[in-house]
DNA sequence: AGGATCATGAGGACAGCA
DNA sequence: TGCTGTCCTCATGATCCT
């Protein structure tokens, strides 16, 4: 049982694994002034001076400001200050809109978030600021051909519009914002922000509840493409509480949509649109923090879910596109999602490049390149010598029928071609390989027991690409609060980025998740690991005491427990209230305490 | 007693089609 | 617009075995 025997016998290690590890430069560990504090960050997330001016220009026009009063807030007050720069255009923004619309609007304009539209965006290489520039430049022309030139593009992309069924009033306004020489996305994007503005308005919430709740709503070349070709697809740009736009009064009636495809705010190499968001100054870190859970969880706990991580808007990614298994997984967090980097070497990202000696055996008619999500169970003996004996019964190729139950079965239990005719589950280890764990991470426990673990692990690599815009920001090491640690997927994530751990107060249930850790961190760490097996006797008290002993976490990081949510358990699928996925709470009640002893937001 | 093995769909998203 | 089919899902509970 969890208790302040251990955690004091653990305070003890701690002192002396700090004393141990630290020579004269690293005997700071234990104080805070290389955690960098809020002046590091813009309230955006940017590293200060990271962002040139045109950038911004280009970024608070899609928001829906026009471009005048966005070069004119700037000129007022420089660039370095975000919170002010908001402020300033929202006020303009709100009389602008008092003007123009007859609206009685406060100034709690709607924050909205910047897609980037590059199609040749490479996110690698990418520097923020590709063509903003140009068009900034192109937009001071002043001569008669000019001028009808634009004259001619405005009616051109005025028609484009109403093509689109947006209203010519609509159109008309967006070209007054943006001018007439940005592109039609661009447009498209700015009516989208105009119409969450005045739902957002119409619904009376606040800043904080609109800033992240617009996010990702609408917006993209993507989009509105597909807005072109489908009504459907339209309806989710008109508002109106229809189509899938996330709900903005925090009701449970509509489901938080999955984007498909499925890759968070941006990935490593993917050419799609990218997405720069902005969170409030309060809602920023540190401490920052880092959750996840399943992203097919039941209709409305998502929206719960981030109602209670201060209406932050998760990022759902499909682990897919990093590596050869899927793993569709929602992620709420506070880290800048500018400047991420991917693990290296990538992980395989295909079947046969993580176990390339199975292609031996795969015949040609399994056309799977990438393997389903990894559970916690695997598919039994007799049902692979079922799956056997059709096939050896069968011609070759098999019929049609034969192939199909084959398929399915191979694809409900991940099973892979280990012999002629025969299937077999995946081996832990290469579970381990998979999801980016070092090989042999859970061995030492039973079989059994390892399947469960891995299969309730973070993806190393997703979270890593995550993590690691915290490698420059913390070059001293992260004080981190693991809540449900599991096999310690954070944990390794961290490691491999190389960011050091000074100290990991961690919480899990499980005696063998805390055993495999324990081996892994005893092999390559040096700084402190305090293990708290009950997340119920970490008391406010407790979590205060930790606080003031290590001035602070710079990482609460953690997914809680699934068992309620996930798409697999037949029988308690009962949502966050469910007997174990309630455990959610804890996470949020202990991430507010945390936040408010190091003297930041709470709930 | 505890680990290993096995059988057990519902729910939701989405594409295709009439 | 509504129907239909397809696909996928960090699991649970009963039973067997050692």
């Amino acid at each position: 049982m969890a208790g302040w025997t251990s955690d004091s016998g653990d305070s003890d290690k701690f002192e002396c694994d700090s004393d141990g590890e630290a020579g004269p430069s690293s005997a700071p560990a234990m104080r805070n002034f290389d955690a960098p504090g809020p002046s590091t960050l813009g309230s955006n997330g940017w590293i200060n001076g990271e962002v040139p001016p045109t950038s911004l220009i280009e970024r608070y026009v899609v928001m829906g400001f026009p471009k005048e009063m966005v070069t004119k807030s700037i000129k007022e007050i420089g660039h370095g200050d975000a919170d002010a720069l908001l402020e300033l255009l929202l006020t303009y923004k709100a009389l602008d809109d008092d003007d123009a619309v007859g609206n009685n609007h406060s100034t709690s304009g709607c924050i909205l978030p910047v897609v980037e539209n590059d199609d040749d965006l490479d996110f690698e290489n990418w520097d923020g600021d590709d063509d903003a520039g140009g068009r900034e430049s192109s937009s001071d022309d002043s001569g008669y051909e000019d001028f009808m030139r634009e004259m001619s593009e405005r009616d051109e992309k005025i028609n484009s519009l109403v093509n689109m069924f947006f209203s010519e009033d609509e159109a008309n306004r967006a070209i007054i914002r943006c001018g007439a020489d940005v592109d039609i996305f661009v447009l498209v994007d700015s009516i989208g922000a105009s119409q969450v503005a005045e739902d957002c308005h119409s619904r009376n919430l606040s800043d904080n509840q609109v800033t992240d709740r617009c996010f990702n709503s609408f917006g993209g070349r993507k989009k509105a493409i597909l807005m072109e070709e489908s009504r459907k697809k339209r309806k989710r740009y008109r508002g109106g509480g229809q189509g899938n736009r996330p709900s903005l009064d925090g009701s449970d009636e509509e489901s938080t949509p999955l984007p498909n495809p499925m890759v968070g705010f941006n990935l490593p190499g993917y050419r799609g649109p990218s997405v720069t968001r902005m969170l409030s100054k309060l809602d920023t870190g540190p401490p920052f923090f880092y959750y996840e859970n399943v992203a097919r969880a039941p209709k409305g706990e998502w929206a719960k879910i981030s109602r209670n991580l201060f209406d932050i808007q998760p990022e759902f990614v499909d682990s897919l596109h990093l590596c050869a298994a899927a793993r569709k997984r929602g992620y709420i967090h506070n880290l800048p999602i500018e400047n991420r980097s991917p693990l290296l070497p990538l992980p395989p990202k295909t079947i046969f490049e993580a176990f390339p000696h199975y292609k031996k055996w795969w015949p040609s008619w399994d056309t799977r390149t990438h393997l389903n999500c990894l559970q916690t169970c695997v598919a039994s003996a007799k049902l692979t010598e079922r799956i056997q004996r059709a096939l050896v019964s069968s011609s070759n190729p098999p019929p049609k029928s034969v192939q199909k139950y084959v398929m399915d079965e191979c694809k409900k239990w991940n099973l892979v071609w280990v012999g002629k005719n025969k299937v077999a589950p995946l081996e832990p280890h290469e579970m381990e390989l998979l999801l980016g764990f070092p090989k042999d991470h859970t061995r030492g426990v039973g079989k059994t027991q390892r399947y469960k673990s891995l299969g309730n692990s973070f993806q190393v690599d997703t979270v890593a690409y995550h993590l690691s815009v915290l490698r420059r920001m913390f070059p001293n090491g992260v004080r981190v609060l693991s809540l449900f640690t599991s096999i310690g997927g954070g944990e390794v994530a961290l490691h491999k980025l190389g960011i050091h751990m000074r100290v990991v107060v961690s919480v899990e249930i499980g005696e063998a998740n805390r055993r495999i850790l324990r081996g892994w961190w005893d092999q390559t760490q040096t700084g402190a690991l305090i293990e708290i097996p009950d997340v119920k006797s970490l008391t406010d008290e407790r979590v205060a005491s930790f606080v003031s002993r290590f001035g602070g976490f710079d990482l609460v990081i953690g997914g809680s427990p699934c068992n309620n949510l996930a798409g697999s358990n037949r029988h308690h699928r009962d949502g966050l209230e469910g007997k174990h996925s309630a455990l959610f709470y804890d996470y949020v009640r202990i991430l507010n305490f945390v936040n408010s002893a190091m003297g930041g937001r709470r709930l």
